[in-house]
Order: structure tokens, then C-alpha cells, then sequence
DNA sequence: GGAAAATGAGTGATTGCTCGCTCTTTAATG
DNA sequence: CATTAAAGAGCGAGCAATCACTCATTTTCC
């Protein structure tokens, strides 16, 4: 073995395809994300067999951060509800502060060019989230399925950001509401 | 004048698009969309200026489309909660039953080649329905804006299609769950 | 010294769109 | 009504640009 391969470069590599996927789509070319990572086009294909894995290893990178993000740091004494609540501002926080990372991640959500295999992956990232979710939500939710309920969070989380974006300066607002609103459909 | 353009032809070359936009998403060729249509790749251009315009007319036909489904044959008598139900049902049922429309819709609405000019004049489509929503909820959900109630009934919409699409057996079920689930998020 | 990383010009495939041409329709003319 | 000229719909091969990916060569590290 005669030279290694660098972590560094693979780094610069996805932090590149993030920045360019936000910016561009997953229609961003490979010359131009070799580039931004200060690496040449071949460069890119020694770490990254093809496109379609840059993209893989890209989604993935962003879901495991936004996953570990939401359930660090849980206060265990709190109520259910403060307990949801806290993971919803977490989910909300990181969005706003990461509003590149978001829109990349976006996406890759919506595009085609990630498989069902790389989406269960990514899924998996967010079995403790879930797991907390289940546990602070037993009285309270229990007809509707966990599956249905994290659908629900995601999509009113998605519009209390858009809201934000269109309205910075009333983040906490927007983020209040958006959970009573969450609160409210899932109850009963 | 010497020749007219002809309505038939401009009708194949949309729906032609519609179902390999489905297909394809936006990166379906112009090529095919023509072949499909049974016009030859020029012909195309003779009707539309270039693809964003194509695009554009395919999204604005499928949110007619969906619009004037939406708000047709509301009853006047009925309680507001069961006319608001009323159009969640048809909003839920014109999108079990047309699984292509309703696929290139979702595809052009998260394309970035849909300029925000097509999207104003999507969104007024939905003029009547915001003003039957708003009317329906005078008294029910004065303190949320027209907007995020909106964008609220059509992120639980999505949620209910994909759990129908998952097991159809119970459409019936999972659109009065989907309804009840909006009806107490926006309530209070 | 040698093996593997790094390079970037090159390649083949694909795409949106053009352009010179043909054929159909319409309107004008006697 | 018959003839003809003008307009422009219809055509599809071809063009220029772009892309993901390769490979002969150079550079770097063990």
C-alpha cells in the first residue's frame, strides 16, 4: 500500500456536494463539486465509484447530522409534551441555523437518483427519534401510527420553515405555533 | 392566417408530457414528449418557445385541473367542518384517481425549472378554494392565517395519498383520518 | 524504487434547440 | 369556380453544449 487515501479529500468532496446540491440540484456537475473541493474530476471517481454513491454517501451524511441533532441532549425529567417539544425546536433550530445543509438535503429527498436502499438507510438513522417519539407520545396518540405521526412532524416542520424563512424575525413564534399545531393533530 | 395551429395537437403534445413528465420527472426529452405526442421534435417548438414554457403550461393545466375539481359541487347547506370535508374528500379522491396527474404535479411543484411567475399564477387557481376554506373556518381557526392553513391541508393531503398508496384497501379510512388529523390541527 | 493517488484532456452519449426544406391551408385574382 | 401565390405548420437531420466517466501520464508517499 503505497499511499492512502485521504479522509480530508472525502470530506472536502461531500462538503462540496452539499454546498453545490443546495445550490444547483443533483443536476450539479462533477467537474464543478471536484473543484469547489480543491480535488480534480478523476479525483472524485477514486472515492466515489459514481455519481449516484456521491449522492448516497451525501444524503446519508445529512440525515445521520440532522438525526443525531434531534435527540441530543433530551432532558429525561421532563413531560411528554415539553419532551416533543424539545425535539421539535431541535428539528427546527438546526434547520434555520443550517439553511444550506436543509435545502441540499431537500433535495436529495425528492430526487430519483437516491435508491430505496440508501432512503432506509437514512431511515434508520432516526429509530431513536422515533423510539422517543413512540415512548412520550403512549397516551397520548396511541390510535395513530408512529409512521403517520413522524410523517405529520416532518410536513408541518417543513411549513414552519418556509414560514420562518419568509419571516426571520419571528422564529420563536412561528416555531410555537407550529408545534401546537403538531400537538393538536395528533391528539386526542 | 395561412394555416392555423391546431388545438388537438397542442392537447397531445400537454398530455404527452404529463405522463413522461410523470415518468421522467422534468429530464424527460423533448424528443420523446414529441414522439409521443405523434408530432415530429420541431413541431414542438412551433408550440411552445422552449421546454420551461412546455413545463409551465403542463403545470398550470394540471392545477386548473385540480382547482376547479376541488371546489365543484360543494353543497351549500352543510355545516362548515362537513363542507370543508367535502372538498378534502374530493381533494383526495382526484388524486387517488389520477396517480400519473397527480405524480407529474408533484414532480413540476419541486422543480426548480417552474419560475415564480407560473407559481403566482398557479396559486390563483386556488383562489375560490382559499375563499370556501376561509369562509368554512370563520369561527373555528380565526388565529391562523389563511396561508398556513392551506399549506396544513395540503402537506396531510400528501401524507394521506402516500398511506393510501400504500394500501389502497382503505382509502376510505385513512382520507377520514387524514381529515379528522387536519380538522384538529387547525382547530381551537 | 515501486505502488497507488492525483491529474485533466479526451470520449461517447445525451440534450435542447435550429434551420433548410416540404406540404397544407387560406386568401386573392380573373 | 379554378388557379395561384403567400404564409406558415410540419419535419427531422444536425449542431453546440453539457455531462459522467476513463485513461495515459505524472506526482507523491511508503
Amino acid at each position: 500500500m503505497a499511499r492512502p487515501l485521504s479522509e480530508d479529500k472525502k470530506d472536502a468532496i461531500l462538503a462540496s456536494a452539499i454546498e453545490l446540491v443546495a445550490a444547483m440540484g443533483t443536476g450539479a456537475p462533477t467537474a464543478k463539486i471536484a473543484r469547489r473541493a480543491g480535488v480534480a474530476e478523476g479525483t472524485l471517481f477514486k472515492y466515489f465509484p459514481d455519481k449516484d454513491a456521491l449522492l448516497a454517501a451525501t444524503f446519508l451524511d445529512l440525515e445521520g447530522e440532522l438525526a443525531r441533532a434531534l435527540v441530543a441532549g433530551v432532558p429525561a425529567g421532563l413531560a411528554p409534551k415539553e419532551r416533543i417539544r424539545h425535539i421539535w425546536n431541535r428539528l427546527i433550530d438546526w434547520s434555520a441555523a443550517n439553511p444550506t445543509r436543509l435545502k441540499a438535503l431537500r433535495q436529495l429527498k425528492v430526487s430519483d437518483r437516491i435508491g430505496p436502499e440508501s432512503r432506509r438507510c437514512g431511515e434508520a438513522f432516526f429509530a431513536d427519534f422515533k423510539a422517543l417519539l413512540d415512548e412520550a407520545l403512549a397516551g397520548h396518540a396511541e390510535r395513530l401510527s408512529i409512521d403517520f405521526i413522524g410523517a405529520v412532524l416532518t410536513a408541518l416542520a417543513e411549513i414552519t420553515l418556509d414560514f420562518i424563512a419568509r419571516d426571520p424575525g419571528r422564529h420563536d413564534y412561528h416555531r410555537a405555533i407550529g408545534f401546537d399545531t403538531f400537538w393538536r393533530a395528533i391528539g386526542r
